[in-house]
DNA sequence: GAATGAAATATTGGATACGATCGCCCGATA
DNA sequence: TATCGGGCGATCGTATCCAATATTTCATTC
């Protein structure tokens, strides 16, 4: 099953355009936390209507990327440390939980997609470009989790985690982090592979927790600092 | 804090006024899994553009009470014994955590309000409505966790709780599980205002599963069935 | 000079209007 | 008769336009 779930030719709407473009302005840094998104600047730039604006934006306010205030628009969430272990806290309860269900339930095909995904995050770490990293780091972890079969967890992790990866364009030695994160990745589906659901579930928490330990702890220094 | 947190002048907005009708009778039951959502009726019954039609919509599709499909509308998302498990697996991991960090954190006047909570809801069993109930005992569980600071998993659990609710207003005997719920909000409430975080935690994991048990067994009894 | 209050402006919320897509019906064809 | 393709109505997605609210500016008063 599930050999590739996305449409090849996706009938693409405005509104997702649109969400995908501010989406990425926000993980990527270019608009900060605090940062007012007006609906009319962002039509202009796109050259559409404030219509599929204002949708987008309801959508990325339910990715806790951007707060709306009635009649006062939309501003950039702020990032914190508290906010980075709210997220990173419920990470580390689903990702271990899920991860245990996925190998109980997955089939071979499952292994081998996620020795794929795997192997596509390896390749990416030499050309280095975040983005694309980013994506292939949750493509990864998603192909870990989704045979748990557990659509609704599914989709709580992926708005945990496009905040998430807010927090990760920001560390101060991304190449370090990845190389870290590659080798994790590699003993995870090494205990994935054997279907060792407990050292699975143990060394993914483990992953986990460590990023989030490395992204607390830098922005604890930064906040202190001011 | 919080005495009411409802503003006294609302300014509600046409959006939000419709997102609460499209919820309430999602929640309810009028319009049951499958049902289809068309923007132009809802419009005509309260008099409305679709415009607020389409944002309530998107605003429920993020709390994955209905599915959204490009172009061809909204649907009430269906209720199932694997999608309650989803649902119940992820607050049984949530809440029995936030209330440990929640009574690590919290003042007297936090048991003040979890006290006046648990009163509120007592009170209400005898009028027996179910959506007043349904919104009491949510208030009881939210005034437990909400001295936890954790926004966003708040958020989280916000959304999981109305589609549960879904589910709650499903049961058979719903004065016989309100009854056992309310014995055991006081067993709860006693060990949070004791401040004992681990029997608290313990105490609340089995109440959610208890009530997840309850809802789990009928919908395989009704599977089953046909 | 600071505070108050009333226009003027900027921006959002919502309504109307239009074009695009989907689904169904029905006839043509093999 | 079953399948394919085209037209038609229903519905959705988006643009344009108007109304309501918030914010800024600026004169006035103490």
């Amino acid at each position: 099953m599930s050999t590739s779930p996305k449409p090849l030719l996706q009938r693409q709407t405005v509104t997702a355009m649109v969400a995908e473009y501010i989406a990425a302005k926000i993980i990527g840094g270019d608009y900060p936390g605090g940062h007012q998104i007006r609906q009319e600047a962002i039509a202009a730039e796109l050259g559409v209507s404030r219509i599929p604006v204002r949708e987008a934006l309801l959508q990325l306010e339910a990715e806790g990327l951007v707060v709306i205030r009635t009649h006062r628009g939309a501003v950039v969430s702020d990032l914190s440390a508290d906010d980075a272990i709210d997220l990173f806290d419920a990470r580390l309860l689903l990702e271990p939980f899920l991860v245990k269900k996925a190998i109980a339930r997955m089939s071979n095909q499952d292994i081998a997609n996620a020795e794929r995904a795997l192997q596509d995050y390896e390749a990416a770490i030499a050309r280095g470009d975040p983005k694309e990293l980013s994506r292939l780091n949750w493509a990864f972890h998603t192909a870990l989790l989704e045979p748990s079969m557990r659509p609704r967890s599914m989709a709580v992790l992926q708005t945990l985690y496009s905040s998430a990866d807010r927090y990760l364009r920001l560390q101060i030695e991304p190449l370090k982090a990845q190389t870290k994160a590659l080798q994790e990745h590699r003993d995870i589906f090494e205990a994935y592979r054997l279907r060792d659901a407990v050292e699975t579930s143990r060394l993914l928490k483990k992953h986990v927790a460590d990023a989030a330990e490395e992204i607390v702890s830098q922005l604890k220094r930064g906040e202190a600092a001011g």
